[in-house]
DNA sequence: CTGATGACTATAG
DNA sequence: CCTATAGCCATCA
């Protein structure tokens, strides 16, 4: 039984990644580990990473809004999914500058963030 | 149980 | 800015 709650845990976390990134907006993108803390994740980046790796393509799930903290995708810049997800989020205006995302520009803020993710520095 | 892996991240040089 | 390194953590062999 034990084992039946983990693999319910498991897949109520999945389902808690998921739902925060059906959240982010057209047009702005989010980190993995911002995904992770609005989860309720700690230290969580990896986890988002491998939700979406495991996502069914045709999903509802916008994973190409997920960028690395730096802002650049995480796949290799020029691979054939690089170039999908650079696509995608051009059709949002989401631009990349030199392969990478101006995330201070971009991030998403959802409002009780605000106080996290001190955007005070992001506005130039 | 141990070690490797990876759609991550923060830090140091 | 970039590379190297060390944490981090669920999965898997």
């Amino acid at each position: 039984m034990s084992k039946l709650l983990e693999k319910d845990e498991r897949e109520a976390r999945t389902r808690r990644i998921l739902d925060v990134i059906r959240d982010v907006p057209a047009g702005c993108v989010a980190s993995y580990g911002q995904v992770a803390a609005l989860a309720g994740l700690n230290n969580g980046a990896r986890q988002v990473g491998r939700a979406l790796r495991e996502l069914p393509a045709g999903s509802d799930v916008p994973w190409y809004r997920i960028v690395t903290a730096s802002g650049r995708l995480a796949f290799a810049v020029g691979s054939a999914p690089w170039h999908h997800q650079t696509k995608k989020l051009a059709q949002e205006g989401v631009v990349l500058k030199d392969q990478r995302i101006e995330m201070q520009h971009y991030r998403w803020q959802p409002d009780l963030d605000e106080i996290l993710w001190k955007p005070s520095a992001a506005w130039d």
